[in-house]
DNA sequence: CTTGAATGATACGGAACCGAAACGATATGG
DNA sequence: CCATATCGTTTCGGTTCCGTATCATTCAAG
């Protein structure tokens, strides 16, 4: 069920998260910080530093940052992979899934209004 | 003609955005900056600073340093208003379409290739 | 004129982020 | 064991961005 959408919609859209994040209608997350989150939510674990770094063409610490202060908004976990302690294993928390929830409710809710 | 579209398809679109921004297959712009741009060419002018500050609801100092920024970058252009010679115009510039249109074509793309 | 309001730009100190390099902790192979 | 490789983190200096306050310019009203 591919989509129907046009370039000034996809655009219109995009508006749409840039206005709730600038306005403070979001808690502010930077581009990476959004990729690193939509990739965990979106796509199946097991999720890694490294892992997450290549998939986003970045370096480890920018990850480890990310991750940091994501970790301190409670919208990612991090725990040590028992089976080879090297690793770091990225979860997902009930915090990061409702965010996650609400900037898709978000989008649905505020296109609706436009005459898009 | 409103668009179909769901949470998960929404949060797939603003991923690959993400994405794509992270990865520098588009010129990096901040949360504000986008807003910023996509204000000035997905609404009618005239835009001012002051217009888009209340728009974003931000302070002026932040449009007139993205602005700045996005001036470097050729995306926007400014012009003192003859009218009332205290406010700027902010237009559209070739660059600033050519990125805009390549940003939406962008979505299109990457969202057709996805099972989605 | 002169005064006051409005607009956009600038100055300043502080916070967040970046890239590169170096670092501990852990695992692997001889 | 021991040497090497891997993984995530930390450190460092530098850049960019932010919010507040202030500034110069321009307009409008008396």
């Amino acid at each position: 069920m591919p989509i129907e959408l046009k370039p000034l919609q996809a655009l219109t859209l995009l508006k749409i998260v840039a206005l709730a994040e600038v306005r403070d209608e979001m808690p502010d997350l930077t581009w990476r910080q959004m990729a690193i989150l939509l990739t965990i939510y979106l796509e199946p674990p097991p999720h890694t530093v490294r892992g997450l770094a290549a998939k986003l063409d970045v370096t480890k610490p920018v990850i480890t940052r990310a991750l940091d202060t994501m970790g301190a908004m409670e919208l990612v976990s991090r725990h040590r992979d028992e089976k080879d302690r090297r690793n770091v294993l990225i979860k997902r928390t009930v915090n990061g899934a409702l965010y996650v929830e609400r900037l898709g409710d978000l989008v649905i809710a505020k296109s609706r209004e436009l005459p898009i």
